[in-house]
DNA sequence: TATTGTTATACTCTATAACTATA
DNA sequence: TATAGTTATAGAGTATAACAATA
């Protein structure tokens, strides 16, 4: 910084844009959140279907897909890799469905995942009033569901 | 949907997680807005960087890369794509920086850019009371201030 | 020494298409 | 015919490391 460049104060046409706000405040919570999950060896993508299946035992792949916007084809290769690691196990419902369960190995992850990510809420969110963030909450998932999703 | 398997009415754990809604919110409108300026053969962050530098002339891309949290590395193939297609001119100011400019061609798009942009403001958050439009804004800005960004 | 810009590379998430097997 | 699961592949965004040239 030597020359005198006004400070470089850049003006930003995209600061008043929904859209782009929250594509930052996103990535930026998710990137944090994804650094503690690391620490425990999961993407958060790994944690989030594995709380998922822990709160719905027996529930099979393409449901969880859907519920989570999780494609057929990407949850293949996630759930497998779940598996090896020996933190869910699969059995036959079906002859074509599998029933996906948590195992033991796996609920103690799902223990410190809950536990980074309670974290991670109160860092970037304890500051806020509760019926704000009950607002805000609520707001997110109606815009949502006003969408094919 | 043979089977009477309850209606399938998943528990989701992950509901009441900011980061989560955040994150499934931001991926349906980004998702939607990618597909609007497909139609005009810009990406997303094609189009971010194309009106940072129409609003900045003649700033260079290192400025443009931190105001949009854009590495180096990434702004490097971004500009000398725009560059090729005429939407933008470099012009050396400091033997190792390039000012940037939005050419006549590149601001037609940027027109259209604005245009497909508030659209989508439009349709997902079109309904939202404006106070709370802007109090949702506001707090998005508060989230990313208080961290590195 | 710090900054600008570049290249190469890898990872994550997402997307489509094509295939098998089962309901 | 529709659904569950799989595989292969591609695109988009982001990350690091290393390098050259300049301030």
């Amino acid at each position: 910084m030597t020359s005198n460049e006004s400070a470089t104060p850049i003006a930003d046409p995209l600061d008043r844009l929904l859209a782009y706000q929250l594509r930052r405040v996103s990535a930026l919570v998710i990137a944090e959140l994804a650094a503690s999950l690391s620490e425990i060896g999961l993407r958060v993508t790994e944690a989030s279907v594995l709380v998922m299946i822990d709160a719905n035992p027996d529930v099979t792949q393409s449901e969880i897909g859907r519920c989570l916007g999780i494609k057929r084809a990407n949850m293949a290769p996630l759930a497998s890799g779940l598996e090896l690691r020996r933190l869910i196990e699969r059995s036959p419902v079906d002859g074509r469905s599998q029933a996906l369960r948590v195992t033991a190995k796996g609920k103690d992850l799902v223990a410190r995942i809950n536990q980074l990510t309670a974290a991670n809420e109160a860092r970037f969110f304890g500051d806020i009033p509760e019926d704000e963030r009950r607002a805000l909450i609520d707001r997110l998932k109606l815009i949502r569901s006003r969408a094919g999703d």
